[in-house]
DNA sequence: GAAAAATTCTTAAACGTTTAAGTTTGTTTT
DNA sequence: AAAACAAACTTAAACGTTTAAGAATTTTTC
């Protein structure tokens, strides 16, 4: 069933057909109802989307592009809620959603640019092939969680949000700390950052987390040696729970570990659990984002709540709206939020 | 930068160009390199994906399709990890993931069915229009957790596994059941069913679950009346929230809750927690999926595992293998995990 | 060394729409 | 009643590709 198809079987031009789908004011109302019938008995349900959107320019879709492979947009809670409130927006105004994998490989078909009106991109992208492809199509770019150049962006402050939790935990009496890091360096490696390891200089939410915490450390006299700063390659239940197996052996334990995200926090406290370590007690905790399970998990997590939702919201209503009140940086607020496991 | 433009610059045919691209054993190896090199520079990074899609009929992506909004993609943890496993397969293959929005209304903008190759269909759906509109494609269809007709599917066997923890739950001494159901009835409200609404047949997941549980009651010889069974309209951790603060204060209270899904069952969980009711002495909490969180959860929750990863990969390798051996029904094993909860 | 076959490239028609410009008919204005 | 306008519909070109069929050249075969 094709518009031209119809077209012949109505005995009208097709530029009458298309009309009736998409400028009911271009044709008599009674024409409009009667082809509009007809094509439901015909079972035409309305222009083929694709020659539609070659046709216009326009696809009515945003993409949404992460650095990790399609997997990571379902799997991680804030990755999740973030699309959940990109959802929400796009489905409002009726735009469609399109995942782009940002390991989309070298020789992958390119042209899947074309098939959005514009991207929110979601995590730094330093050397990513599709990103520039992106910024080279000249639609709408909103960067979320990072900077580039003057795109507009949804972001927090991480640098002060990190310095604020680590100083709220040095205040209460802290004075062995461990960090456990996402990121920090480019291994696949669990553990120990080695001594020179962090100091290609890299801009990243990481960084800028780690900074705080050692900001508000040096601030507070606390000793936060390179040796108590572990590194885990991805934010991932699995390979926290090995990473904080390994950091609860340690002699002395150390009496609170500041993580950069609740995923690796929960895992520390189901560890925490088994050994018997008592948290608070013996061992405060305190994580990064305050996804919905951070309030649930006993001991419940102290941790920065970030508002993923509505960081999703944000962006997608700034990607569509082209507007120049869009074209600013946006900082939302971050809150410290003390529950048992401090 | 369109491939016309480049064969043009590069004073060559278009179908040369396409040929560099999509068929490189139909053009010389220097003059294909020189040409790919020549893109490079140009800034052509491959056939625009919309006129590759309208000429050759195919989009390399599949569709995905729940009855929800989108929003629900993101935040059921089951829909979660059942897309996870469609994206790693999907990704294995190079096909791109569309996601559709089941709750798309009448009036959209219809031909997107064009947009994908195949589709993957979630849940039942009764009366949706797109579900029909997709049907009639005539491209491969997987149904998931329903079935329809000769469509091949991947499903669970839904009345076994709820009849085996329900049996397991009366065989360890419980007498005084609720169920906590979800979606039994076509209401917005929480809270019991009320005479003859569960009777209009319908044909679903809850309504085999609770079949599953009825019967496990019957041969126990338990008591399990229809207003111990409440309904709940969403699967939704707020909701089950509110639902089980009601129950939690019925009088006397139940020696046991039958949850149809662990995010409800996790709710249940924390009322009790609050409440200061000890699980699994006082009361024990059964579930259904094994989510994540349920082995993370203290007391863990007793439930039935079903590998929501392994359905989402089935069904998109059987989408994608459009071969009569995919033509088939599958039934998922589910597994009784029982922990400490009950 | 001529016929056959293979290689390399080109021509031109499709894919299913949208839309500016044009035509026809009917309605208002003066 | 002629001129101007509005309404309803049609014509035809374009959107950016792919691909079957053909043309030109080179290589193989006997």
């Amino acid at each position: 069933m094709t518009l031209k198809s119809v077209a012949a079987a109505l005995n009208v031009s097709t530029a009458t057909i298309s009309n009736a789908f998409n400028r009911p004011d271009q044709l008599s109302q009674a024409l409009r109802r009667k082809i509009l019938t007809e094509c439901k008995k015909l079972g035409y349900h309305g222009p083929n989307a694709t020659a539609r959107t070659l046709r216009r320019g326009q696809s009515d879709a945003i993409g949404v592009m992460l650095s990790d492979p399609l997997a990571y947009y379902f799997t991680d809670p804030v990755a999740s809620q973030f699309l959940t409130g990109i959802a929400e927006v796009l489905e409002q105004n009726r735009k469609q959603l399109l995942l782009l994998s940002g390991a989309e490989s070298e020789d992958r078909k390119g042209g899947i640019e074309s098939l959005a009106d514009g991207f929110i991109v979601y995590g730094s992208q330093d050397e990513n092939q599709l990103f520039m492809r992106v910024l080279e199509t000249g639609k709408p770019v909103v960067t979320v969680d990072f900077d580039y150049k003057d795109y507009p962006s949804v972001n927090i402050d991480n640098y002060q949000a990190a310095f604020n939790i680590a100083h709220y935990l040095f205040n209460s009496g802290c004075t062995r700390p461990v960090v456990l890091g996402i990121r920090l360096i480019d291994s696949k490696r669990i553990g120990r950052i080695v001594e020179d390891e962090l100091f290609e200089e890299r801009e990243s939410i990481s960084r800028r987390r780690l900074n705080g915490y050692l900001d508000a450390a040096k601030d507070a006299g606390v000793d936060l040696p390179l040796q108590q700063i572990w590194h885990i390659p991805q934010n991932n239940h699995q390979l926290a729970l090995q990473a904080a197996s390994e950091v609860l052996s340690m002699y002395p334990l150390p009496d609170c570990v500041i993580c950069m995200s609740d995923v690796v926090a929960t895992a520390v406290l189901n560890v925490a659990h088994d050994r018997k370590i008592r948290v608070p007690d013996q061992l405060k905790v305190v994580g990064f984002d305050d996804i919905p399970e951070a309030s649930r998990i006993s001991p419940s997590l102290t941790t920065v709540s970030q508002h993923s939702i509505e960081k999703g919201r944000m962006a997608a209503k700034k990607v569509l709206s082209g507007g120049p009140q869009a074209k600013t940086k946006t900082l939302l607020p971050t809150q410290l939020t003390v529950r048992q496991s401090s």
